[in-house]
DNA sequence: AATGAATGAGAGTTCATTCAT
DNA sequence: GATGAATGAACTCTCATTCAT
């Protein structure tokens, strides 16, 4: 579909896509239809067809536009930081932030990884995140600043906390996002355990 | 369905619940159908309906199956345990044991949180697990071993590190569970930050 | 299914009669499943093909034990009565009094005259009962006693009006069944009209 | 379905009312299937889901229709007519006239009544056609026109003899609807007594 | 006589997609 | 660009009937 659009076609397209977001978010991929998206924004359903090859290339074309919507926020928020472990932070909190504008999509990459049509899409779009990631870690390990330990399995790690937090606290429950941020960047900075004894490592902040 | 199974029925059933999980895990719940199923096991479709009224009940059943399952397994290997963070290492051992043991259950709570009709089994499913590790945080803060922090909090972060590596390095690399285990709680124990050693580099930011 | 049965299974089958009876009357025929009337008698399938081959002939044996009880029922009425338009009085009366304590039937044989496989019997079973009346009616008719008509129309006309009373106002009303009776015969014998002077012709009962 | 139809598609919408109505009569409601309606127009499944949202709501579709249809009729019929016994006749003869020329919707309704589903639908239908009558009758009485007695059992005995009437000499054996008309209106004008002629032969029971 | 698991054709319905207008 | 009627394969689910036990 690489087809020119007007300004008023790209609007279109992009109230398919929202619209569609939202309903695949709700309801979940399959159980939404075609015919209920068209019928959500009042138009016919050769506009679907007009904008969209089918139905999976919608979903997919969700999928992209969310990856690179992040990845934009994540560089804009870490541009010009040198210190690794504070780009990481950065990072984090640019996540969350992002995620609770954009809950939506959230729930969808979720789904997504659960069926093999679009597994690939969001694998591909994890793996640029894992590895944006891995790079802090590595050269914040290189500095002696972060505990030696496989980079990529760290980078996942981060992930996973943060992905969690912001389904469980930012979206079912609406905690400001930088309230998360705040617990989730002492959680991975500091971990779980005390300091043994009466000097506090996590005076940081 | 409070039929009452002979032996030969409840073998029965239970082939239903281990074909259905595997396909749907691979496929999607909605890109199999109820024919592709009897169809595996070489039976008629209205044994698929003698056993379940409906393709929603039978995913039902088997993420309850796996919630006890899994409850099981955690309660087993914290029995007679007393240390609270010796427990919560124990279960995040038992976690990510069970998950290399039924890599596709776990993948099919993901999916269900995508699905409104599916969302409130696995939410519930989820508030169980949250609390007992809730539990043991909150302990262990008590005694002084966990840093302070809001223990729901710590505890779904807990869940998220732990789920999102089950996945990644067990699922889908195959990685021994045990030597996931082992980095998965170094992470969540002490975190990113490397010790101070008496120079605190971590009371920089 | 010229089986022979015991005592009891003589029971049976008129306990299986029963109960679809009702079913049927309520639900319709075809969506009452043959697996609904085993249950309700808390019995297995089985039960059900050792006492009939089919649903259908389930249904036939209905239709045909309901005719034949019908008939005895009006014979019974009419024994050692001599005048015909008495008769036909009493026929009319019995017919409601049974429909009355046979209301489920009534519906059944409605239903039966709409399905191709079924007409048939209930065409058998009227016209036997239409032959009936119109003995009576030409009797009647040779003596002066009834206005010259064509018989047959006017043993289907009362035969129209009695079914149609009996459904409106006993079955649905739950009038008793004699009240009824008593507006049905002085309505098929008077008819509308007023008589046309201070001579009132319908002083006879 | 409060769809907006084109000019075609209320054509296609009444091909499939009529073309069901005669499926339905002559072989019962749910012994004929979607597809078959669909095979018979040489029309895609999806095209009966278009007009219909399931076969039930045609059915019910057909049966308002044909009250409208009737209904329409009978007030046409008795246009400017003053004398209330001469508006029974003529709704009488209206109805049979219908009834002739819709013979199928006749054996429907008669179905109907025997579904739980659909009998409030003829319910309501009837008791609207009851009223007209009911009015007729009560201002005929008034007048001394016709013999006192309950006008709604009288309009419902009128009711029973037309229908049956229709169903058994128009439909069953294709007698022509006003010889027919002739001898309803004799009946239920007259009663089957024969005058007294001065001798009272009614007042001997 | 009776049970209940099993069969499988076929029912009603949905829906991504196409295309004449 | 846009409409909405049409397609038809595929889906979930039902049910009369059979049969090993």
């Amino acid at each position: 579909m690489g087809r020119q659009l007007t300004e008023r076609g790209v609007q279109r397209r992009q109230q398919l896509m929202d619209f569609a977001t939202a309903r695949f978010a709700t309801q979940g991929y399959h159980p939404t239809s075609v015919a209920e998206i068209v019928e959500g924004l009042g138009v016919g359903k050769g506009v679907f067809y007009w904008y969209f090859s089918s139905k999976d290339e919608l979903f997919a074309a969700i999928l992209n536009e969310a990856q690179r919507d992040l990845g934009a926020a994540q560089a804009e928020a870490t541009a010009g930081v040198d210190d690794p472990v504070r780009r990481i932070e950065l990072g984090i909190r640019a996540s969350l932030a992002w995620s609770a504008a954009n809950r939506h999509v959230f729930t969808l990459v979720q789904f997504a990884t659960t069926d093999d049509r679009f597994a690939r899409v969001v694998a591909d779009a994890q793996r640029t995140a894992v590895r944006n990631v891995m790079r802090q870690v590595r050269e914040a390990m290189e500095l002696g600043r972060v505990r030696p330990a496989d980079p990529e399995l760290v980078a996942h790690a981060l992930l996973g906390v943060t992905t969690h937090l912001a389904l469980e606290f930012i979206h079912d429950r609406g905690r400001p996002a930088n309230e998360v941020a705040d617990a989730t960047v002492a959680f991975v900075l500091n971990g779980l355990l005390a300091p043994p004894d009466g000097n506090d490592n996590s005076a940081d902040s």
